[in-house]
DNA sequence: CGCATAATCAACCTAACGGTTGATCAACTG
DNA sequence: CAGTTGATCAACCGTTAGGTTGATTATGCG
């Protein structure tokens, strides 16, 4: 596989076990047996699953004791965001051109809202 | 590899080679050839390439006389932006907490704009 | 028909993925 | 210290990914 930093993601979501992973650490950090409860699986299994999402930047992980708590990052997510932004107006064709002029103006007015 | 439709849209999506292909689609239908022409690789495995998109719904192929033009499909690019967008907030916490009412304000009376 | 072109099919190879089991390390607990 | 718990390491295994080369199919052209 491509090492990346956009490969890695894709490749870090493209298994239904880590996107559920990363659903639930959503919701707060986690330790590794908690975050394997819920799947049929080995917790070795889960480790590694855990160390790809780390390799893509998609968690990281504290030092508790004998826990080793994931939390989530995101950076790479807006990666993901910023790309397939580019391809945002291909499936907007269907609103038309004057919607899809109305959205961009919408947009560019966003920006200046929010980058000023 | 799982094959539920957003593991494999994100799969295609994991390899340079083939992000590059969409970037060429993006202006444009074209051959296999012709998309082909860039790279240091054979046809055979720019053929299988466009298999991995197409089997994730990402491009389409017609058929004129001897080639086969290529043309991208941006639903399941959609459906990785949808995906995405649940963790949105995740990397807007630096805009804070107000900014992100804001956000989240903006979002709910877009969606009354396009769902009515 | 005979041939060139566009593209795929088929077989093969190496490396990586996703899982297993068993052993090990690290930290708390009695 | 001995034992338990949390987690990783290591070796292994079957399958797939991503590339190669060689053969094959389909279309257009002289």
């Amino acid at each position: 596989m491509a090492n990346d930093p956009l490969s890695l993601t894709f490749a870090a979501l493209a298994d239904p076990t880590r996107r559920e992973i990363l659903a639930r650490l959503a919701e707060g950090e986690a330790t590794v047996n908690a975050l394997a409860e819920p799947f049929d699986m080995s917790l070795q299994a889960i480790s590694k699953h855990l160390k790809v999402l780390e390799r893509a930047g998609l968690i990281t992980r504290g030092r508790d004791a004998q826990w080793r708590p994931c939390r989530l990052e995101a950076a790479p997510l807006e990666e993901v965001d910023q790309w397939v932004d580019r391809y945002r107006d291909r499936w907007e064709e269907r609103f038309g051109r004057l919607d899809r002029e109305l959205h961009r103006i919408q947009n560019s007015t966003e920006g200046e809202k929010n980058h000023e």
